[in-house]
DNA sequence: AGGTAATAGTTAACTAAGGTAATTAAAGGG
DNA sequence: CCCTTTAATTACCTTAGTTAACTATTACCT
């Protein structure tokens, strides 16, 4: 696996790039996409719900989520527990959603470009395991 | 490809985090340890180089450079044009260079549990494959 | 029920890392 | 010799994360 981190390392700064060139659209970085996206999937959630997914700290979660309520993207749903914040997408919201979801599919398509089917699905299961062989590793502090 | 771009961003931090773990008992990080790579790797060389290389603005590879200096990891060598800056790794920058690298070799390794000796080459070639996809859609400021 | 502990969210202060614009110094070319 | 280009630097701004400290609310336990 020699090599392995400084290929992978060479290759998040030009995708992070491009990503946030598309959510800029929104004046949006891919740290907001990653709320969009969990918001779209998940629905209505907590951001104590999206830092555990993400294993982003608190403090994180709060500012993206600062964001997206200034740009209504998303809106604050009552909750029978005050102590918690339940947020969801707005219409707009979803309608940033699915603009940028274009771009972002189009990105990863074009990504793809050169490599088999069979390598695209390879490369997800690769992607997840070493994910898996990380968080394994970790301390844990979110579980 | 879709599903991609979400692992692999979900990989990354959790690396960089390892990885800077490792370089800390160095003061050091990640961007650090690229240049103390390159100069291992390239021998002596200028700032324009490792910006080059890296695709990182020269002034990035300033303070990362600045950083090494004070820490005595490289050293400047005279150069007959002396508007380049000329540099290289000390003694002690080689140290921490061996240090490091085991550790590096070391994650790399326990990262790699679970893939086979064909999927780990595999990984590798499609990485390059989608840097390449990545710097051909750029605007290529760098060549 | 009442007091303590845990949890959700926020704020503040710090760190890492990058980018652009402007500046300085040196080199090169007509 | 002047003008342009290039290398490095400085200053300033942006993104994004972290830890520590605080508030409010809920849960637990005797």
């Amino acid at each position: 696996m020699e090599g392995f981190l400084r290929s992978f390392m060479q290759v998040y700064r030009p995708l992070v790039t491009k990503l946030n060139d598309i959510l800029a659209a929104y004046q949006l970085s891919y740290s907001h996409w990653q709320v969009i996206y969990y918001l779209k999937v998940e629905g209505r959630s907590t951001l104590a719900d999206i830092s555990a997914h993400y294993r982003v700290e608190r403090p994180s979660i709060t500012r993206r989520v600062q964001r997206l309520e200034e740009l209504d993207i998303i809106e604050v749903v009552p909750s029978e527990n005050r102590r918690e914040k339940n947020i969801q997408l707005t219409e707009y919201g979803n309608e940033v959603y699915q603009k940028s979801r274009q771009a972002i599919t189009e990105l990863e398509y074009s990504l793809a470009e050169g490599l088999t089917k069979q390598e695209q699905d390879f490369v997800r299961h690769t992607l997840r395991k070493l994910q898996q062989n990380l968080i394994s590793k970790e301390g844990n502090k979110f579980e």
